[in-house]
DNA sequence: CTGTAATAGTTGTATTTGTAACTAACAAGC
DNA sequence: GCTTGTTAGTTACAAATACAACTATTACAG
């Protein structure tokens, strides 16, 4: 009985970097070449590109990214005019942000090539396995502000 | 028959960046505030402790990390006398990296934290679901420089 | 022995990110 | 009308990261 058994191949959070890592490299690469955009650049077009007109508080919850993130990406979006954005005039402090023309295309292309890397990636995997790991992956990105810390013991014994 | 639907939370590097993301945090805030580490940090802590003495390019392969992010996590871990350096007299080019016994007493409380923190987030999937991420997230760790671009150039330092 | 290439690891610098403090607009309470 | 508080979004500055160029050492071809 190995109890004591530690494997760093086995630990969640460092399994889920790593795939996460290796399976983002070369869509990165991507839009990076053809867009010159960054990832959260590319997670803002998507957004806007999914849900349509969005403010960017709407879109740092649904991605759950920090409204900093947002104000530069969506500042470099609208410098390379992908992103169009409008102010609410019933409440002035609010932003309503669209896709251009040109962001709707870039949108287009990206998401086209994002199928077919999913597709890439999947044909690693047993069509079961996929549906299971994204429902895996679902779960465990609501984890989020959840309650380890609590349940943690001894902070500083020696052990 | 094209059915245009794309979703962004089915889309595996999104999915996997969000739930390595949010599985990661706590653990992180762990090792930073207890022993003040940075992620690359934990992860050559991690590698030596599991491994025992390695040299800065083992570890670069083990844990696929560029050799300048290795470089920076051992001279801080090495300021903080968490590991302990020794020169190869036979090649001097190469260093041996290993856990002093202050690095050693920080790696057994941390790796004891991350057992406890694994079990948490297990808690959120059936075990035979858990069987199933593992595998599936290993098999995707390795797709790494795979061949969606036939021009993958060298992303990373290697062989 | 040279001279050239390869390997181990480090350092310099430009980008990117994280955190906190900030401005602007609205919303109440009094 | 003025505080006080809240929300939307921006900016400033400190960290962290990526990428390229660098030093030091070994390998090896002639």
């Amino acid at each position: 009985m190995e109890t004591d058994e530690f494997q760093l191949q086995q630990f969640l959070p460092y399994l889920l970097n790593q795939a996460a890592e290796a399976s983002s490299l070369e869509f990165q690469q991507i839009y990076k070449d053809r867009y010159g955009m960054l990832r959260t650049e590319w997670r803002v077009l998507f957004h806007l590109g999914l849900y349509g007109r969005l403010t960017a508080s709407d879109i740092g919850q649904r991605a759950r990214m920090h409204k900093t993130k947002i104000s530069r990406a969506v500042h470099r979006l609208t410098e390379r005019r992908f992103v169009d954005r409008t102010r609410n005039e019933d409440d002035r402090r609010v932003e309503y942000l669209s896709l251009t023309r040109q962001g709707q295309a870039a949108y287009d292309d990206l998401r086209a090539v994002a199928r077919r890397y999913d597709a890439a990636l999947m044909d690693a995997l047993e069509p079961a396995e996929a549906e299971v790991l994204r429902r895996a992956l679902r779960k465990l990105s609501e984890v989020g502000p959840g309650g380890f810390t609590k349940a943690a013991g001894s902070a500083t014994d020696g052990a």
